[in-house]
DNA sequence: TTGTAGGCGTTATCAC
DNA sequence: GTGATAACGCCTACAA
């Protein structure tokens, strides 16, 4: 009751944790010998080792992964630097390099730069003093960008979902030439053959890939990719939108739609049936990128491709594993995109499809 | 050429980076010197100051952070801990909290439990065994959940879009009632009378709240909220497509819809707009959540509440530098939510609004 | 079988 | 003004 005298205002700046040095005096034992009974080293009695190893546990005790870190020279941190956190990609991307690294016990630095060069030269400068095994760098688009500069440090660093011009330098990336020609078969072997592509804008690489993917699968076929049925535009369900419509009004023989984006192919889906077209009796529509909350909201669902980006972030972790561990192989890896196949295309195929149905990327919560 | 004689089969495996030994010894001081002259410590001639300055970064020296947090007791590192990465609402969070604690040089850790107990017990070990600065928990919704136990460390614990029932903890929520409130004076300052709501499961604090800001702002003006003017579902546009037709169908007085999510919305306008109603002539809709994708694309574009959760996570940032500087204020603390006016409620309304359009979610780009 | 001591890279407190 | 030295918490040879 009544005021405490000399209770310090300051609160106590020092964490009082315990140490091995506690165990150790608890114990009855020195510090040397904490070490080997908790870390299963050296030759002790068996009786010490579980005494150590109680009194440890009944304090508490919590071994400094700094002080470690400091010995070892290595952290088991990892940075993931991503240049704008947009979310469609980077999280499923994010969660996969996540996945692999915690089961290797490492933690991730989470780095969102913005977009901004002199924020991301200070997240890297971070990383490094705090002395990383790694990094992982991403985007919000596949095209390339200027390399990470770690200085005269030789921390691994990794590419993905973007990628970099250096010859010595790893990225990783979805196929998209292959997802569109997975859609184009698809389509094809719906009996599909004048098919148009309604895309994003041209100087994305990701959308020349899948046009000359498309056109490949179509000319394997015979067929041709006119001029008049390539409609590129935003990124944008408005632009699916208007682009059904121009093609309703000048190609009376289409009889399939691939788009760039599942939002491209919602606003293509909702001006198709606005026209009374029959979807997919009269235009089959497949979209890109197995965005739950839009693929399975068009009616009919639609059919789309899915580039794995979850799967694309734990190969990223484990060839991240591999450099830290000292095998280096640089390159472009480009990681196959499955089809998910729902009601777009017509009756269910089992040809054409790598995978079907992943999982449940709709939480039924908000 | 040929092969070099006793080169090292293994990497060395410790990083060569350079210490402040190693400037120390190109300097002619003593590391003391150099770490004085590198942080401005101590009397130095100004000359011997510059001359360590330049032979650092002429070695490119970079303190080690490991070494200064094990001495500081302070590791300059906070963990973020989310249940399950969504994505929706955690990434405006999660680049709030970055936000600021990046301004305040601390990196941040990113966990994510994946809804698994074990996992996210690991993940707070490894946390607290790399002596985090403290730790921010966040999840997909506000619900309570268990407080997380950091064992003897005194590490500060901050609830962000989630809630815990202890009394020492501080949680941070959006004001569902007050963002439910807005959206339904907006309606009424449009002459609207007759506002039903579409939301998402009951068991849902925000769903109750937001059902409660309704009533109370409708009684308010002298009117209620009748039984059958309210239908929960879950939180799917289908739904909201569903309940749509239900309304139409049984209440031939309506004249405004408040719909507990944008996705909801958006299966809400689709229905009436099938169905002949003209927006918002006829009836008014007003979404929740200000999901660019998705508010930006209904037509007409939709009027909706933004739960600012980016603001939200720099405020929970910056609550959090409080409790590391030793400030504990525990409690709840509810931030309140916006109206984002587009036009599914008519004319654009000046009243009723405490921001407009923020910036803008959507980027225009894949 | 256990204790001792050096070192990981810093910073801070002393001497000189 | 600058140099030594003791921490910080841990691990690991080596000594006893």
């Amino acid at each position: 009751m009544g005021s405490q005298p000399d209770e310090p205002i300051i609160a106590t700046k020092r964490q009082q944790v315990v140490t091995i040095h506690d165990v150790a005096r608890a114990a009855g034992v020195t510090i040397g010998t904490v070490s080997k009974a908790l870390n299963g080293q050296g030759n002790l009695r068996e009786e010490t080792r579980e005494r150590i190893r109680a009194t440890a546990d009944r304090l508490g005790f919590r071994p400094n992964d700094l002080a470690q870190s400091l010995l070892r020279g290595r952290s088991f941190t990892v940075g993931l630097l991503t240049t704008d956190s947009y979310g469609r990609f980077s999280i499923p991307l994010m969660t996969g390099i996540e996945d692999t690294l915690s089961d290797a016990q490492i933690l991730v630095f989470f780095c969102d730069a913005h977009d901004d060069v002199a924020r991301e030269r200070r997240y890297i400068d971070s990383l490094l003093a705090k002395h990383v095994d790694g990094i992982i760098v991403t985007a919000r688009r596949t095209d390339a960008r200027p390399a990470v500069n770690v200085g005269n440090t030789n921390i691994p660093v990794l590419y993905a979902y973007t990628q970099v011009v250096e010859p010595d330098a790893l990225s990783i990336l979805p196929d998209d030439a292959q997802g569109a020609r997975l859609a184009t078969e698809h389509l094809l072997s719906h009996g599909r053959r004048h098919i148009a592509q309604v895309s994003g804008p041209q100087y994305f690489e990701s959308v020349q890939l899948r046009m000359e993917g498309m056109r490949h699968a179509l000319n394997e076929h015979g067929l041709d990719l006119p001029e008049h049925r390539i409609l590129l535009g935003p990124w944008r369900e408005a632009w699916g939108y208007q682009a059904a419509s121009i093609l309703l009004d000048t190609d009376s023989q289409l009889d399939a739609i691939f788009c760039g984006s599942d939002q491209i192919a919602r606003g293509v889906i909702d001006a198709l049936r606005e026209r009374g077209v029959r979807i997919p009796d009269d235009i089959a529509v497949v979209g890109f990128d197995n965005w739950g909350v839009i693929a399975q909201a068009t009616r009919p669902a639609l059919t789309t491709v899915d580039m794995n980006l979850h799967e694309l972030g734990q190969y990223a972790g484990s060839r991240l594993l591999a450099m830290i561990a000292g095998k280096k192989e640089p390159g472009i890896v480009r990681l196959p995109c499955s089809l998910v196949i729902r009601d777009s295309c017509g009756v269910h195929s089992v040809r054409n499809t790598e995978e079907t149905e992943r999982r449940g990327e709709n939480k039924d919560e908000e």
